[in-house]
DNA sequence: AATGAATGAGCATTCATTCAT
DNA sequence: CATGAATGAATGCTCATTCAT
């Protein structure tokens, strides 16, 4: 199912996105989708297969359209430290510019309807920051910490950086994000 | 709805657990339930009003246990550092003995079945950490940022172990726990 | 699915009857049987897994009391004309006094719906007749054929007398069945 | 709708008869037909109005092709017998070189789809039998039976003959197709 | 004539829950 | 307390058919 443009097909997803996060899954029923997307029933199922696909298809674009944003201008930052954080930035800036993708994120992160192959294919996306991961391991900028755990420090943080701005809108700064990657970069910096 | 002890009612929590963190929630009838506890379908209603009544006293039932084992000894621990490390030690060794359970919180941490009571409840018993965390805000030892950052960061840095661990088995030691530790002390720790 | 006695279980399978033979198979829905036979849609697949086995079901239990129908009496006949004309008379009777069950057989004798194993199952009954067909081609009375031809044989003048009498139900009667039997019998007796 | 040629129109009948014998009627929607005709779902209703019209003009077809070779050289046959003889080889060998459409013959023999108008048009072209079937009543050569029974019991030993040969296709020869033709001609014939 | 996206009524089936026993 | 047959609203999905291009 490649994603040709139609725009049936985009006020699915994009009605799909906004059930999904105010209602759960299991509340949302493929005949609300389609009557909040302004389309018939039957043409949900003729552009996704079936609800679980619609809701990969959701999954992989949405992420396609977040890693975009990580990417743009990571070559222009200097040295590893600040290319780490224009990442880091860069995810919390657009989760908080997205909250409903974000939650929808969340929400799947665990799901059994997000299919191996899927998880796989946004894993694929991410092969940039395995590049900056191991410019950052071989530099004297950090501890001695092995790989796996850095890349699951790197995303720890930012769930949790996340889950904090949600509770606590009110603590949406500049200030406060650059206060958070300092305590990212503290946990893992050298002596 | 009480939580009089009953061989029945235990088994029914126990499928529960079971049956939800191995097919996910809308994959769970209740009658899978019943069939898996050995009772009659009936049953399952004469113990809990609903399936959403016995979701969220398992949740419940679970927390309780588990920050049971949390508590244990923390008395013990001499500086504030130790206290913390204390409990972020049991917790992730309580999460490394209980898999399903840890799944089961994962799966429904942001799901709409657990009631806003439930969670205020079981937030109730948490209660414990606030001293803790105001006896570490209080002291010198670490850098001054706000308690609700403070809070978050420790339940951030947990699940990124648990989460680091479910994907690695293999790293899981007593050395991993305490380069963990020690990358969630750096971070706030007091120049 | 053991066929234990329940009178919805029974309503159901009578409605099926009525109505598969009155619209067709594609023309009934489940809901419709339920609905004729005065329980719940949930009832209906209480009792059958789909609606698959329902016809499956009604199906073998229909075979099963034709057969009954046929056997009876025949250890009465005295020699082996005698005996198989008394099968084939009450089967043309069963079938002339059953036109719904007939009918039934019929529409479904070569659907994809009636299942290997029902058709084994109902084939395995009609072993009675083996011992008639063995008993026959081993006397002298009948041309020197072999089993298969004589077993499919019975079956189809059976069904060629069923057909005749429901294009032309006038031409019922004791002198006409009699007559057919002498055509199907002079058609293989021995010269 | 008359049936000018058309290659995609015969593209659809193919495939129509092929689905329906492979797959049963329920099983074969439009969509699939079209498909494998290798024409849009469109096409098919332009050159048909619906789906039961379009298994009408099969089944028609069908028949007419059919008969077309049973009626092939039955002028050059002797007497009676030979006549009817031909008719029925002919009938048996088409039957064995075309399984596939009859199959589909036997599928919607009872069917509710295929129209009283088609059944009609159907018989008429049977007429040419009209014709034998009085000349034998007329000889001397066949018992007294009434004409209905004498047309049912011709098609009724076809029937059995191919269901036979179906069941039993290593019994398939010339002489067996003889002996079949001699029972049956026992059946009625004369003393 | 041909296309195929769009339609929406219709269906089989599920499942939380009830209640008579 | 326990049972399990019965319920019926709700849901995912299918498919014949239409129609703008």
């Amino acid at each position: 199912m490649t994603a040709e443009y139609s725009e049936k097909r985009e006020a699915i997803l994009k009605a799909t996105l906004n059930l999904l996060v105010e209602r759960g899954f299991h509340d949302t029923p493929t005949s609300l989708i389609a009557k909040e997307a302004g389309v018939a029933t039957g043409t949900l199922f003729h552009h996704f297969k079936n609800k679980e696909e619609l809701i990969n298809a959701l999954y992989l674009e949405t992420k396609r359209k977040m890693i975009e944003v990580l990417k743009k201008d990571v070559h222009l930052a200097g040295n590893i430290e600040e290319k780490i954080k224009h990442v880091w930035k860069s995810a919390v800036q657009w989760g908080i510019m997205h909250p409903k993708e974000y939650q929808f994120f969340q929400q799947f992160a665990n799901s059994p309807f997000i299919s191996k192959l899927t998880r796989d294919e946004a894993l694929n996306q991410f092969e940039f920051i395995n590049d900056i991961i191991e410019e950052a391991l071989n530099s004297d900028r950090i501890k001695n910490i092995y790989p796996e755990f850095f890349m699951d420090y790197f995303e720890g943080l930012f769930t949790m950086a996340m889950n904090h701005f949600r509770k606590h809108p009110e603590k949406i700064s500049e200030e406060n994000m650059d206060m958070m990657f300092d305590v990212y970069w503290n946990g893992i910096a050298a002596d």
